[in-house]
DNA sequence: ATAAATGCAAAGCATTTGCAGTAAA
DNA sequence: TTTACTGCAAATGCTTTGCATTTAT
């Protein structure tokens, strides 16, 4: 396992094989999955395993800065095992959320110095997707 | 009422008080509340209201683009009424929603002009606010 | 009169928690 | 052998829905 999610073991963290399996399925994922969208890509490729656990590890991994627990989707908490810090293209037909790890230049509101110290952004692009373009 | 929430009644949209109500608790509110701030809000204020109207008259004026539906908020749905686009500021102390209506240069990446079609875009800030700072 | 909104209570999902059994360290 | 994880099932919190009643038009 590489070493990005080996970050997620520290003292008093235990390597159960339902951890091993949830991270080697987050593992370069760049689907933004659900907790949902976990347990059923590892209890189809490996054994069972309970949403229990998954929702225990997703908050361990959270917790550990280890996955970003995304905000994107009203609906559901989506983890993204990248905590670089980059940006995403949210597609307003199929809700495919995509990527950009290219430099997003972002102005800093003069508002701002007063009244906020600022130490990170997340920029949002909404739009469609190259498939639901071509559904037009 | 301002001309910004009359939008919310079209054809067979029925001017009730409770939808009046909350129309009145929304407009001009930069504080981002969730359906439970709306219902403790108008309830004190006026007169006994159901969380089911609450939700439905949030939904309708969702649909109707008369409030935006933030999902800035991992717990809850929030609600904006401004529904010019702006950015938000977001304490990560005390979890304040603070509006960004300066305008905000962003890039767009090259790689987004091949594989999306962007129609806008939202930038999150991340930091404290100055109450929140005083206190460190 | 008609079509739509209200409100209650029940249901639906996503997520969390308590606890007994189990497995890593 | 100690400490933490798993898994079940129950519980929680937010949101939706069905339905009988009420109300705006």
């Amino acid at each position: 396992m590489k070493q990005a999610l080996k970050k997620g073991f520290g003292k008093g963290f235990k390597r159960t094989p339902q951890r091993l399996a949830i991270l080697n399925y987050l593992e370069g994922n760049t689907l933004h999955p659900s907790a949902e969208d976990v347990y059923r890509a590892v209890t189809k490729k490996d054994f069972p395993l309970s949403f229990a656990t998954v929702y225990n590890t997703l908050n361990a991994l959270a917790q550990a800065g280890t996955v970003r627990e995304l905000t994107i989707d009203a609906e559901r908490k989506r983890y993204d095992p990248n905590t670089e810090p980059h940006h995403h293209l949210i597609c307003l037909k199929c809700r495919k959320i995509i990527d950009v790890f290219e430099d997003v230049p972002v102005g800093k509101p003069k508002c701002i110095e007063k009244k906020f110290s600022v130490f990170g952004n997340h920029v949002e692009f909404y739009g469609h997707c190259s498939a639901c373009r071509k559904k037009c």
